[in-house]
Order: structure tokens, then C-alpha cells, then sequence
DNA sequence: AACTCACGCAACCGCGTTCCG
DNA sequence: TCGGAACGCGGTTGCGTGAGT
């Protein structure tokens, strides 16, 4: 059975929002609230889509929202969150306070990609670099980098969301990895976290519980994929996790990651995220 | 002044995921 | 457990605008 459109086209304005309904959407919202897209154009009496309104909102009339240019800082963390994240885009917009996804998105694909495609990222990248200790991972994950770079692989432009994740038998013994192991165990904030670098980094990161799952469900390398991943079929396997819950740190002093050793390097010292940004550290 | 082209951004569209009865 | 509704996300489109000729 098809899904019904969201709302009926007919006699809809499109396109282009006018001063008036945006009073309306505004007063609507700050009066019932947010949700019930669906039914809010008719209640409000907009002729629009309930999916436009909730777009128009979000991205224009939401209070908090950061009009005007994106700063260097704000674009070299775009750049790295993008690193780790690929096209998140919501993601991404949600460790840049005022900014949205789509201004984001936009902001990509009309500087930072166009930089990179034309290599004019590098002298950003370089200039994070200066004193940083991560040499030779500037183009780690990126398209169009040297040839000869180490770490090369491909870019997976087109996000897919991981529901379920799948680890290697290596990385399940050598870490440990236990079925309920959950993220609660990673975030805690008692003693476990003590002397713990990892643990404070990414409580630093506000890597919660949602972030990390996030990232379990990143896109990666195929590559890394490839390489790492073997397929189990038999659903008592523990190798086999569903919703991807594991901990970043082994019980031993080495630890390997399905994405590669690059990202997570554990042999520097692990600093507040402040410090990172400060110092531009390369932290990814 | 008129035209063309490139660019940036707001908005649209389709589809996957989540929610809920 | 299932199916439909609602929501949210990412890719794409198209319009407005400014620069170049």
C-alpha cells in the first residue's frame, strides 16, 4: 500500500515564504508548540505543507537560529565533524549551537567541498596542524587527496544509517567485548572514569550515549569495512551486536578499531576539547 | 543597458525510522 | 506483532542576485 502524501496539494502556496506567514507560523508555534506538523497548517491557517512548516521553523524562524557567515573556527570543526561523521548533516548542526543542518549541508557543498575538490583545504588543514603531533592524517578520509597519501581509501558520499554492527572476532577478543556492554558503562561519571583520559575526552566531546551510538552507526570507510568485518550469521554469536554498543577501551594497552588505528591514536596524551581547539590540535 | 552565467541559499521531495494504536 | 501515521534526514532543485562581458 502506498503512503498518502503528507498533505493535500491542492491550493498550497509553494515556494518562497512571506513576511505574513511567517508571523502566523511564529505565533502558532510560540502559542501550541512544536509537533503535529501535519495538522498544524490547517489549525494555524497556513496553506502549506505541515513538512514546510516544520522546515520554515527549524531553519528560519526558530529562536537561537545564527544568521550571517560561518566563522573559521565554526568551519574547521564543520570540517572534522565531518571527518568523523560524513553527512551527518543533523549531527554535525548539533555541535554547532544557532546553525542548522541545512545551512550546514549548504555551507559543504558550496565552500568546504568545493575547497577540498580543488585542494584548497589543505592550507586550513595545515594551519591546524602546525602544532599538533597527528602528522600525516590531514587527507585521512578525504576525497581527492595525494595519491600517494597513506591511509587512502574512498568516500562514501551517499549516508546509510547501521542498525545493526557487526565486529570482528579480533576486536571482540581483544576487547573483551561482552553482549551487555553498554554505553552506560562508557559515560559513567564514578570511579570508573577516574584516571580514565578516554573516558574524560569524550565526556569533554559530550559524546553521550546518543553520540556514541551515532557514531557506531557512522558511515565507514568501505575499506575498513572490508578488512574487518566478517560476517556471522548465527544470531547467539556475540561477535554480532545489535544497535552497536562496545567499549572504546581495551583491557590491554593496544586497541584496534574497525575504522582503522589512524583515528584513535593512543599514544597521545588526551586533552579537554577546549585545550584541542585552542591549540588546534588535530584531535581526529 | 542588456544579457549570460555562476553562485548561494531556501525550499522541496523521497525515503528511512520511529511512534503508536 | 503489525500496519499506518508522523517525523526527521539528506539529496536535489530552482529562484534570486551579483559579477562579468
Amino acid at each position: 500500500m502506498g503512503r498518502s502524501p503528507c498533505c493535500s496539494k491542492e491550493g498550497l502556496n509553494k515556494g518562497a515564504w512571506t513576511a505574513l506567514e511567517d508571523k502566523i507560523l511564529t505565533e502558532y508555534i510560540n502559542t501550541h508548540g512544536e509537533g503535529k506538523w501535519r495538522h498544524l497548517p490547517k489549525r494555524a491557517g497556513l496553506k502549506r505543507c505541515g513538512k514546510s512548516c516544520r522546515l520554515r521553523w527549524l531553519n528560519y524562524l526558530r529562536p537561537g537560529i545564527k544568521r550571517g557567515n560561518i566563522t573559521s573556527d565554526e568551519e574547521e570543526l564543520i570540517i572534522r565533524l565531518h571527518n568523523l561523521l560524513g553527512n551527518r548533516w543533523s549531527l554535525i548542526a548539533g555541535r554547532l549551537p544557532g546553525r542548522t543542518d541545512n545551512e550546514i549541508k549548504n555551507y559543504w557543498n558550496t565552500n568546504i567541498g568545493r575547497k577540498l575538490q580543488n585542494g584548497g583545504a589543505r592550507s586550513t588543514l595545515n594551519t591546524v596542524q602546525q602544532d599538533g603531533n597527528l602528522k600525516n592524517q590531514e587527507w585521512h578520509h578525504y576525497p581527492n587527496h595525494p595519491p600517494d597519501h597513506k591511509g587512502s581509501c574512498l568516500f562514501q558520499t551517499k549516508a546509510t544509517r547501521w542498525t545493526k554492527v557487526t565486529i570482528s572476532k579480533d576486536i571482540t577478543l581483544q576487547n573483551e567485548i561482552k553482549s551487555n556492554v553498554g554505553v552506560n558503562k562508557i559515560v559513567s561519571p564514578s570511579s570508573e572514569r577516574k584516571n580514565d583520559p578516554v573516558l574524560d575526552f569524550m565526556a569533554d566531546l559530550e559524546m553521550d550515549g546518543d553520540f556514541f551510538s551515532e557514531l557506531l552507526k557512522m558511515d565507514l570507510p568501505e575499506s575498513s569495512c572490508h578488512q574487518e568485518k566478517k560476517t556471522v550469521e548465527d544470531n547467539g554469536n556475540p561477535n554480532t551486536v545489535d544497535k552497536g554498543y562496545l567499549s572504546p577501551k581495551s583491557s590491554s594497552d593496544t586497541t584496534h578499531f574497525p575504522w582503522g588505528d589512524s583515528l584513535y591514536d593512543t599514544n597521545f596524551d588526551f586533552l579537554p576539547v577546549t585545550t584541542f581547539m585552542e591549540s588546534g590540535f588535530d584531535w581526529f
